[in-house]
DNA sequence: CTATGTGAAACGTTTCACAGCC
DNA sequence: GGCTGTGAAACGTTTCACATAG
């Protein structure tokens, strides 16, 4: 649903499908445990199970990046991870910025998975004046006024928005002025962005809310089956649903 | 992908497709917002805008909860807002436990969110004895010894994970174990479980890698189309992606 | 003989366009 | 006359099944 304009066939295998893309990171995450473990090479089976999807699936992903398999073999891992890597732009590192430290903006601050894999936390902003000067995660805290010279001095295009829910749509609004364009967004809130600029959204309520759903379903279903399977089967191991929501991104 | 099985039809209009399921918390927030200024109506059109989607796929979504519009008027606000909750299972409320009192479980202990909308923290719960006691956003942390009592006593089917990722599946295995059938995971690991319970994960290194992915080809492409348009158009407000990803479910 | 890579089928979701009702 | 509700078309994603290569 959203991948992005297309301007043109540019290089040239333009168009991974949005769905392969939200898995990318998945593979990666399990490539770089087999990596670490020194493993050399892996089969689309293995691979899957160890990223929650199934095999067919892999391949057909990994068939949008190119042959980067051996028939008969498997993969070899250092080269994917690499491969990986670079389709995603990890090669590169991305400062960000974070707005709104709060116990989730601290709790983002601290989180170590951003130093992992090529992002930086370039800096942390907070609109309480009491706040300024304070260090989060070894971060001075820095006052929302500087924002803008903040955004340009460190190159900034990617802003996470951890503020509360009413200050999220101004804060986003000068992250872009100021050349934002990719926004990761935790408050509860719709933001409105002018075209070429990405939203992601991550919203703990509607994730429980659609548990809630199934949840509900479960309980009704418990009810209508009666007497019959009583506690339900346990058994087997389901796939973890790939993707973290392919379509929240708003690309150009 | 991932709609339970439908043992059977059960009362009637059976299968909500799952990215309506998604989008239903979203038009839950914004009925609420207009209900609380009082709004008595909305149509589609102002309703898809306020939750970031475009007014056909909206009046889809509706159709499959029935007809609760009214021809050349519009929806009641009151009215939706109680058969969205209603659909949703939020006329009741779901006692939920989080496991990892670390940055990121505190934030969501203390994330207000929780109790506005059908659910109430029964408990938090950390391996660390140094915890125990501890009041977290008024609530007393528990150590994990108390797992299994603390679902049973409570009745709680909807665990929240926030610990470290090696300690995550064997939390989740307890909490399964315990009567959990709904999961939200927020360590970076893929969770193994049996057939019929739900999880949903919620990852901030994979968005922020999807968005990494973006911006790299949007430089790509700056530099492709070069002296052509060097800052890009700016203009009109993009749509949010509604989903919070649809495919992260794992119904039975 | 094994495991990748990929057309083609099946499925799910979104968008279109308009009939139907208020 | 205006807005909902919905078949049908368009699109994207997943799954199947097998030709192909090591």
């Amino acid at each position: 649903m959203a991948t992005g304009r297309t301007h043109r066939p540019a290089t040239r295998s333009r168009g991974i499908p949005e769905a392969t893309v939200a898995r990318l990171p998945l593979y990666l995450r399990a490539l770089t445990a087999l990596s670490e473990r020194s493993v050399p090479t892996v089969s689309s089976e293995e691979l899957a199970a160890a990223a929650g999807v199934n095999s067919a699936k892999l391949r057909k992903d990994f068939s949008y990046l190119g042959s980067y398999g051996t028939r008969g073999v498997g993969y070899d891992v250092e080269y994917l991870v690499y491969q990986i890597s670079r389709e995603l732009g990890l090669t590169q590192d991305w400062p960000v910025v974070i707005v709104g430290i709060g116990n989730l903006g601290a709790a983002l601050a601290n989180y170590g998975g951003f130093a992992s894999r090529g992002f930086r936390v370039a800096a942390l902003i907070d609109a309480d004046p009491a706040m300024a000067g304070k260090p989060v995660a070894g971060i001075p805290v820095q006052h929302t006024d500087e924002l803008e010279k903040i955004i340009q001095d460190n190159g900034v295009s990617i802003g996470v928005i951890a503020t509360p829910a009413g200050a999220a749509q101004p804060v986003c609004d000068r992250l872009v002025a100021a050349g934002v364009t990719s926004i990761l967004n935790f408050a509860p809130t719709v933001l409105n962005v002018p075209d070429g600029v990405d939203v992601r959204k991550v919203d703990l309520s509607i994730e429980l809310q659609i548990l809630a759903f199934h949840e509900q379903r479960k309980a009704g279903e418990e009810a209508a089956a009666d007497g019959a399977l009583p506690t339900a089967a346990r058994a087997g191991s389901a796939d973890q649903g790939p993707d973290g929501d392919v379509p929240a991104v708003m690309p150009a």
